[in-house]
DNA sequence: AACATAATTGTAATGATTACAAAATTAGTA
DNA sequence: TACTAATTTTGTAATCATTACAATTATGTT
């Protein structure tokens, strides 16, 4: 759980004017679990900042990840989701049932798979499949048909 | 290269009925190496099948997807894209700057990255950064200013 | 040939994202 | 404090990929 001071000093760190509405968005998607989209995030600030618009939301978003505070996560199609940049590097979990996403790891020296000559500037590892919960959620509906 | 015989055959495996458009789109996606989009299939094959529609382009992909034949590739926002399933397991690079995507390699048990108790059904390995060809591009321009 | 099923089509709708120009806010300076 | 320029924010309209849907056409089977 971060701060509103220790967002601020993100965006000081990374040369961003802290306005009130990029302060908004930036602790929302940093302090939110679940890799918000851009819809998710306006929905989210909405409460606390009626007047804000949509676009201002995309273009909070864009300017983060432009001054390197976010990264976009394309791991579904739809929606662009947005992630903390500033953190250990992971991985990224969706279930496809419950479409929670969930933080893995991530095995080092990955760049290695790619062919010589090339520059690696993202590495993005994404797993699909079913969390524990709903693996358990589908046996009960089993057990019970 | 795939023979239309052998793209037969692949459609009779997935017990998917080969009707002229849905031969015509995973010929195309088979035999391109550029992982295409729907509308770059749609563009292709219109030489070909003047009289085929786009909606027509998405239910074969979708069919065929279902089927397990083809893979969506989730890699860039705007548009998904479509490679070919029945292939040994490869990561994806994508060049930022000419936008092409080439195969590379995939290490194995990647899995055992997940937590315990969750079900991995695909797993997708992204790369983004420059490419052999647009590495030496902008030393040339780099030189040339 | 006749019937049932599957494939194909065209159009309209949806939903995320972007373009753009005007209005409001802020920072720096006199 | 007031002025000016730059930045931020807003609202609306446009764009683009994708989907919904209902009508038409083609196909496989008896």
């Amino acid at each position: 759980m971060l701060t509103s001071s220790q967002i601020i000093n993100m965006l000081n760190q990374a040369k961003v004017r802290p306005s009130v509405h990029r302060l908004a968005v930036l602790e929302y998607v940093a302090n939110k679990q679940t890799h918000p989209t851009a819809d998710e995030v306006f929905s989210a600030i909405t409460s606390d900042f009626p007047s804000v618009s949509k676009t201002t939301v995309y273009n909070s978003l864009h300017t983060l990840v432009e001054s390197g505070v976010l990264r976009e996560l394309e791991i579904e199609s739809g929606a662009t989701r947005y992630d903390l940049a500033l953190q250990l590097p992971h991985s990224h979990f969706r279930c496809t049932r419950c479409g929670h996403i969930y933080d893995m790891a991530l095995p080092e020296g990955l760049d290695r798979m790619v062919s010589p000559g090339f520059r690696v500037d993202t590495t993005d590892l994404f797993f699909a499949g079913l969390c524990t919960e709903c693996i358990a959620l589908s046996e009960d509906n089993q057990s019970a048909s």
